[in-house]
DNA sequence: CCTTAATGCTATTGACCATAGCAATTCATA
DNA sequence: TATGAATTGCTATGGTCAATAGCATTAAGG
């Protein structure tokens, strides 16, 4: 690579993170859900107390960019909204949510092992601890 | 960390490469680019034969969307179009792209030295070949 | 009780990426 | 060398995603 910017490890890792983006958006085209939709599946799966505000939370996306992706997953018929108490909702699998889930589930196990796999053995045990390094400290 | 997505490698690289942009980010933000201009920046320095098309393939960007980028780097007075014939243009920098070349360098070898300064030391020498081994291999 | 904080939402903006299409030029090869 | 194919730089457009400001309602805490 003549190109002065693959030997900088911040220009590695958007490339890496890319590629796996774009593979795993592959994967989950099929059953018709866009990576966050996952994410936010796996979140809530058997649980009936996450808010909106709480996956927000978790998943480092703004409460009022939550509302456009929970209407799309409702109007999919994969997850409801079951009021907690007056202000909170909470957030649920329906019974096809919980058949999504399933499907979703096998495509990134699979995807999650394969990206392993591509990792060479001897660098492979570092790998998640280094980027937990990298993700809890983010800025000094 | 008792969320389901924490231990899935492909999510810790997306968190860790979010991180690393948003710090990255901040830092180019004193002297007024970002990220992508940054790189073409680096990417032009001390040639004048990098056409668009050329920059784009590198930074996988579409031709298309190689305009609006220009033209801002050409009105901020960085880079000039320069024709190499009739139909290509070479992107160079100007004396003030040069000028900002320097800074460019100094904030992103400081950059790059405290993202590995951040990974623990028994780590850090699996982490270029990692990440290579999943940009370079991205499909299968 | 009453201030403060949190929740879910609307509305808007900008960055970024993808696609389609086009005129002009260069190239490859027959 | 002539001609079809590929390339270049560009316009125009739309979609996704994130960020901000603001609002009414409700919950929590001093």
């Amino acid at each position: 690579m003549p190109d002065p910017l693959s030997n900088l490890p911040g220009y590695a890792l958007r490339r890496a993170a890319n590629a796996m983006m774009a593979d795993l958006t592959e994967r989950l085209a099929p059953i018709g859900l866009r990576i966050i939709d996952a994410s936010l599946i796996l979140l809530v799966a058997g649980r009936r107390d996450r808010t909106s505000s709480d996956i927000g939370r978790m998943l480092d996306i703004q409460r009022a960019n939550m509302v456009p992706l929970l209407n799309r997953l409702e109007a999919s018929g994969l997850i409801a909204r079951v009021p907690l108490d007056k202000k909170k909702m909470a957030i649920v699998l329906t019974p096809a949510g919980d058949a999504m889930l399933a499907q979703v589930r096998a495509i990134t196990n699979q995807f999650e092992e394969d990206l392993i796999a591509r990792i060479p053995e001897p660098h492979r045990p570092h790998f998640m601890p280094a980027l937990h390094a990298l993700w809890s400290a983010p800025a000094e």
